[in-house]
DNA sequence: TATGGTTGTCTATATCAATAGACATTTTGA
DNA sequence: TCAAAATGTCTATTGATATAGACAACCATA
């Protein structure tokens, strides 16, 4: 915790950037022994900035539900994030962070129907302007939200996907159903970009925050793709871990 | 490029937001057709903010060499970026974009000496305290910065290895003179986070920028750890590729 | 219970971010 | 050659950001 700069004029209010700074400490577990963070007077000169500018960052964390400030005592860490994320040939939503949290779920937010756009027909391996069914879905673990998706099946063999993840509320059981008994992770192409209106409210994420977006392909045992999905997670409560 | 809106009073300037995204767009090939960005008035319509605000986004991605702007005719685009970074067993800088780009190379910016903490320890499978080789090295594609890694050894098997890496500028052929033939990638950690001072400096970003960070682990072929190393990449120049 | 350490609140001031409007300058093409 | 379209420059105003200082309120504990 050492070199603790900030940058002025750069676009990115200060308590912003402290704010990001102080969440990151937290997740890695730098505040641990005392279950608090450091009184304000101390990050103020911690970071070079006045009380004040550390109290707009401690706000913005308490706004977030992270800490508490209490009077008299000092501010409280309330919560910690980041889940670990695994990507494989074999990567689901909940069998990877299922031993992390203790319930995950996945909710249906939308389904639609659309024509393959060039740049999907090529990820799937279809011509295009084919028929996909298109899934807007949300991942949640212990309730907080985690990812948001957006995923495209062709619609000629999963035209049905929609109503059965929507009461099954798994991707894999609906393959099932449909005559995939098993798929596997071809490809996963890993970004990261600020968040946009669609993270913010349904990631509950703080505006200027980081998003990671993973874009993934996925096919069945003959190597047929079923379904080409972009997922984004919200960066300070998860990492993406890959085992070889 | 529907559904433009900026969120305003979020501790990250509304300039920025909008240099960000347009940066996104030219990176995605957007504007491709005319090699050039839409004029400052339509894109001042289509974030809803005043023109001035616009200008104060093109100037800063001027500033880094991405846009050019000229009297009379427009705002022309100079670079585009984002190389595909694969991972996988056999993760090397230089063999994965080799052929995204004309020339790779490697510098070593600073070699020392230290002791195992207990987290470096437990990543690789020593004892606190062990004595370790630690190299801070830059990836260049092409002559721009990509990637600053730190990077910690054994100093048992590889003391020698900053002074054959400073001549070679390859982690294989270091490795290699110092009786390991091959080696592989055994876990790689992805998280996301805003560029730190270091990183502005190194890979020459601009402040409020996202790095993505890899904390990846080889081992030798008896699956013993050789090397542990925490490598932040400009989330604007990168995309990484997991292929399973 | 007194004291030191901590968060809460208030006022004041300076700078940055954003809007608004007007007009100049340059390029392109009819 | 003129007009349209585009970037460049200037002034003025408003609100958000950041600093500075002072003091109140509250908590733990010696």
């Amino acid at each position: 915790m050492a070199g603790q700069k900030v940058q002025r004029q750069t676009g990115v209010a200060l308590w912003r950037q402290i704010a990001d700074r102080i969440r990151t400490s937290i997740n890695h577990g730098d505040f641990d022994e005392t279950g608090m963070v450091p009184p304000e007077t101390a990050l103020a000169l911690q970071f070079g900035v006045n009380r004040h500018t550390i109290r707009s960052a401690l706000a913005a964390l308490a706004q977030e539900g992270i800490v508490r400030a209490v009077q008299g005592r000092g501010t409280l860490i309330e919560r910690k994030e980041r889940l670990s994320f695994p990507i494989s040939r074999r990567t689901r939503f909940s069998q990877g962070i299922g031993d992390q949290v203790r319930e995950t779920r996945s909710v249906l937010l939308a389904a639609s129907e659309e024509a393959a756009s060039p740049d999907l027909a090529r990820q799937l391996k279809i011509s295009t302007g084919t028929r996909l069914v298109r899934l807007e879905t949300l991942g949640q673990a212990d309730h907080r939200p985690v990812s948001r998706a957006t995923s495209w099946f062709p619609a000629d063999r999963f035209g049905a996907i929609a109503e059965i993840y929507r009461t099954t509320g798994s991707i894999t059981k609906a393959f099932r159903e449909l005559g995939v008994p098993d798929y596997v992770r071809v490809v996963t192409e890993i970004t990261a970009t600020h968040a946009d209106e669609g993270d913010l409210a349904d990631l509950q994420l703080s505006p200027g925050a980081i998003v990671l977006v993973a874009q993934a392909l996925n096919a069945d045992l003959d190597n047929i793709p079923v379904q080409y999905s972009i997922s984004r997670f919200a960066a300070d409560r998860v990492r993406f871990t890959v085992e070889n």
